[in-house]
DNA sequence: CCGTGTGAAGTTCTTCACAGCC
DNA sequence: GGCTGTGAAGAACTTCACACGG
């Protein structure tokens, strides 16, 4: 199987079987099956086999995935093989955050900008980084090769900022606000909000409350 | 159509209606059409009817959606028309960024405890709220009703973490970190990772690699 | 013999198309 | 006339079941 339309669903639990090879790795497991890894992961066997099916042949039958091998190959095809470069718009809470946190490097990204329209903030240095006006971004960027947008403004401010984005020829974007955002099509946008994931949460509590809470029937 | 099974999908893009029907409705619009609202949210119309239709019928045929009533019913489908009272535990950087984020409350939620095992740490007042050792939460927990638990610890930490929560009869948990946490079945667990967005990002630029970059169609 | 890789079957989710109602 | 609500059709994803190969 090769180079037909991969699941956006794949490359989620892609990332979710790096995270669990690099746990196991570092336990000393060596080799793995896919039935074994598919309880770490709490998905179904068949699941892995198929999803990796997608970018090549990375078992041996009769014994598993040799552990070591399996990440660098999911890395392959997850692009993290490589490190990403990445620009920030909005030097708020979050955006400082971002800008300090250390494990961008290991995962494959590191920011090498940052942009407020803030005249206070503009010229102020985090992490190494010197804060740029935003109307400057086209020039300031055009020698950095920066792959990835990531916005962390308020949300009225997002529109503006994913359009200094796009006019930079960023060809993709995480964003954090709140505010949906509209851009080309040729333009990649992923929304982080966790407040998503909160509503799933009480989505399913209120669900539970009508149908009781029995206990696992293990 | 009622009281069917309500794909996951559905719930997120909920969310999703939500927040643009707020910025809409901040902006002075009173009635929106499935085809308006799909535009500005990106997904198909009909998606939109189908969504809200697995909660009740919220429309007047002919004419649209009022946005306030729309607003209210998917509050209530959500289950974020009440305050959920949170702890958190874990207080590190991104933990305390959270302690202090003032966007809870608008959304239906509230921070009542935090902990963390650092001796350092116990005692420390942030935001209004004392940190605490987790090994008491149980029962500093009890009478708070607490119904969604946020792990914030590193990564070696967050299964240790989720013990506590569930000892704590805490029925659901938002898990920052990036390990994978095994809980009882009545336990709900949600993950949050903005570097699975990235690696969404990473895949799509390098396949984009493959077949060129053509401009917006339009 | 055991576990992967994969077509086929099964299930879930999305989109269409139109009846129903304002 | 226009837009919702919804069964039916279609597309996408997941799981099964077994052939294949170390």
């Amino acid at each position: 199987m090769k180079s037909k339309h991969i699941p956006r669903a794949t490359i989620q639990r892609l990332a979710v079987y790096l995270q669990v090879l690099e746990a196991l790795h570092g336990e000393g497991v060596e080799v793995i099956s896919s039935e074994a890894l598919a309880r770490a992961c709490e998905v179904n066997p068949s699941q892995i086999r198929k999803d990796l099916a997608y970018f090549g042949e990375f078992g041996v039958r009769g014994v598993g995935y040799y552990v070591p091998n399996l990440i660098d190959s999911i890395k392959v095809s997850l692009g993290t093989d490589r490190i990403w470069r990445v620009a920030l718009i909005g030097v708020g809470n979050l955006g400082r955050s971002l800008l300090r946190y250390q494990g961008f490097p290991k995962r494959g990204f590191k920011v090498v900008a940052a942009f407020d329209c803030d005249p206070f903030k503009i010229g102020e240095e985090i992490a190494g980084l010197e804060v740029m006006c935003p109307r400057r971004m086209k020039e300031n960027v055009k020698d950095l090769s920066i792959e990835i947008g990531i916005i962390t403004t308020p949300t009225d401010r997002a529109q503006r900022a994913a359009n200094y984005l796009v006019e930079s020829n960023i060809p993709s974007i995480l964003n954090f606000s709140a505010a949906r955002i509209h851009v080309p099509n040729h333009v990649h946008v992923e929304y982080v909000d966790f407040f998503h994931h909160l509503y799933a949460l009480t989505f399913k509590l209120n669900a539970g409350e009508f149908q009781g809470h029995d206990s696992s029937p293990n």
